[in-house]
DNA sequence: AAGTGAAATGTTACCGGTAACATGAATGCT
DNA sequence: AGCATTCATGTTACCGGTAACATTTCACTT
């Protein structure tokens, strides 16, 4: 093996349509169950396929038909994110289901990398895309444009998007946690979060909770923003330098909710107590914020309706159904014990 | 769009070769950067790949040539799975560095699920499979072997793979825990797991351990395994169930470090402390596990190199370099504050 | 029994690249 | 200059399926 050289598909459908004693074509047909054989045929048909062990080529397959291939490219910041994980999942789920392969890319925030990315992705004839975030180069905006090719936009809600756009509200989430926070009683606000360099969708809930606070005549008193990518450490250090620099603050909101919980952590760690002296809320959802001694004040998502949400509508959308351009997925403030 | 009538490649290398003045197959080989050609009619043929918006199409090239595809499938338990995620990203970009895609499949720790993966993946062509578990259905094997294409089984060292594999001892990650525990002073052991009602991995390092205290004439003492997936909650309540049945235990071995975690908080809301009643150790070395307010006593692994190390060999074995037929990746025990 | 339409099956051409081989041009050598 | 050699380029056939069209078979009808 090793070599490569011997690869030639083992058995081809040509062999098959032999040993039945049937056309190519006839053999075609039954393997893909369009109509137009008896059962006779298909028994025969279906015996050889067994017998020879005859793996369909859908190379070939793809390529001599005018369909796309049934490939989904689909484009996400991280793999390993806590919170694209389950997204992941149950796009994956769904996309199987409906006889779609999934192939994944990693553009970890950058738009240079998702546009290398793009290129490679569409040189294997994609029947849809599934990009998560909002920012993309001009080239692969073009690229995508004179693909005409479905593209479904994840995670963000987006109103002008490439083709349709499948999100949560990020805005409304820091808006909404901000107000909660202000009924509570909380004065000096802070906002702790992790880039990553990259203009991530983060910041709109930041903005949005900037702006609920500001309509209340409050405001944002200390932002940190760790060069990182979010998760218990950063949101641990990052809780230690704000209230350094800042230690008037009585409430911090977090990027997510594994930022909140190293701040939770933080404060534990200082024998600061929550919310008495520092309110913690986050947003996602996580599991585990639910474990923890206090629950954590945070916004729920569901990651996983909206993975669903988005293979099935891209699905559709492949398949000439009539679909939403923009399709807002339900967040829900889950007031826990920590503001 | 949307019909996917008019999608026949927008631009083909033969109108690329057309405007250029040069034959398909000059244009090919540029595109390629075999040789055999001058820089001018680089230079040319380039000119119009940038002025016509030319994208490669891999599926032609795949099905034109001798070679098998780029595509390298993946296959994973979980995609959502909190040890995996780095597993994949670092596979991930491995793979993309050296110019190879990659197609996941997750199956849930089923072999039956894993087959109808295995068959559907298989129709690509890929150059190359990584798959994670070492469990098979009969079909799989003779599939993969009819094939005769590299596969390189991860996560568990499998000391008769497939064709290669790379993983961690888990059978000795449990084993050294039993005797750093049993060099603590601890006495009745415990051991709590979540299957999702498959045959997991984690089950050799269970074994591992309960060999190691038999070594020292111990035993475990009490087993609770939950047909849940391993994460925060089952580990919160995989430790109320076991220590309700078994009052005696003082020491627990949790499956990973989300449930030891979970087993952690379950102690605190119980008021029970932390290794003096009660020890707990983990194994994945988690992030998180770091920013506790105790220091969680698990076993580090390095999904990262792990990743990497498989990509970087699969890739060899397909190139028909020489590879090792069987890599151990490195774990350490790392002493916390919780044993 | 002949005629008819529908269903089953077969034939042909083609998708867009690339391997293998053929040709032509440039270079080096005696 | 004449010939061999090398390098750049072109030509042809083919990969394994499927669309489109052609043909055959069959069940009915009158």
């Amino acid at each position: 093996m090793v070599q490569g050289k011997d690869k030639r598909q083992a058995v081809s459908l040509a062999q098959v349509a032999k040993a039945a004693g049937v056309s190519k074509m006839t053999a075609s047909r039954v393997l893909r169950n369009s109509d137009g054989f008896t059962d006779q045929t298909r028994t025969k048909v279906m015996e050889q396929v067994e017998a020879l062990g005859y793996v369909p080529n859908r190379i070939a397959a793809t390529f001599g038909s005018e369909q796309t291939s049934t490939i989904i490219g689909l484009s996400i910041p991280y793999l390993s994110s806590g919170m694209f994980g389950p997204v992941l999942d149950s796009i994956n789920v769904a996309l199987a289901k409906l006889g779609y392969q999934t192939m994944i890319g990693a553009h970890e925030n950058s738009p240079a990398t998702e546009e290398t990315w793009i290129k490679n992705i569409l040189s294997w004839q994609p029947a849809g895309l599934l990009l998560s975030g909002h920012v993309h180069t001009q080239t692969t905006r073009d690229l995508i444009k004179a693909r005409a090719i479905p593209v479904a936009e994840i995670w963000n809600l987006n109103t002008s998007p490439l083709d349709m756009s499948v999100g949560f509200n990020h805005f409304d989430c820091g808006h909404e946690m901000a107000l909660y926070m202000l009924s509570k009683g909380h004065k000096n606000f802070g906002y702790v979060g992790a880039d990553a360099s990259a203009p991530g969708i983060a910041k709109l809930r930041q903005s949005g909770f900037s702006a609920g606070l500001e309509a209340a005549e409050n405001g944002l008193a200390s932002v940190e923003i760790l060069n990182d990518r979010p998760g218990f450490y950063a949101g641990f250090y990052g809780t230690e330098n704000i209230l350094n620099r800042n230690s008037e603050l009585d409430a911090l909101y977090y990027q997510d909710d594994t930022m909140a919980i190293g701040g939770l952590f933080y404060c534990q760690s200082q024998s600061l107590k929550v919310p008495e002296d520092v309110a913690v809320a986050g947003w996602g959802g996580m599991e585990m914020a639910s474990v923890l001694p206090q629950r954590l004040t945070t916004t729920i998502v569901s990651t996983q309706a909206l993975g669903k949400i988005a293979a099935d509508s891209l699905i559709a959308r492949i398949r000439g159904e009539p679909t939403r351009e923009v399709i807002i997925t339900p967040t829900r403030l889950a007031p826990g014990e920590t503001v």
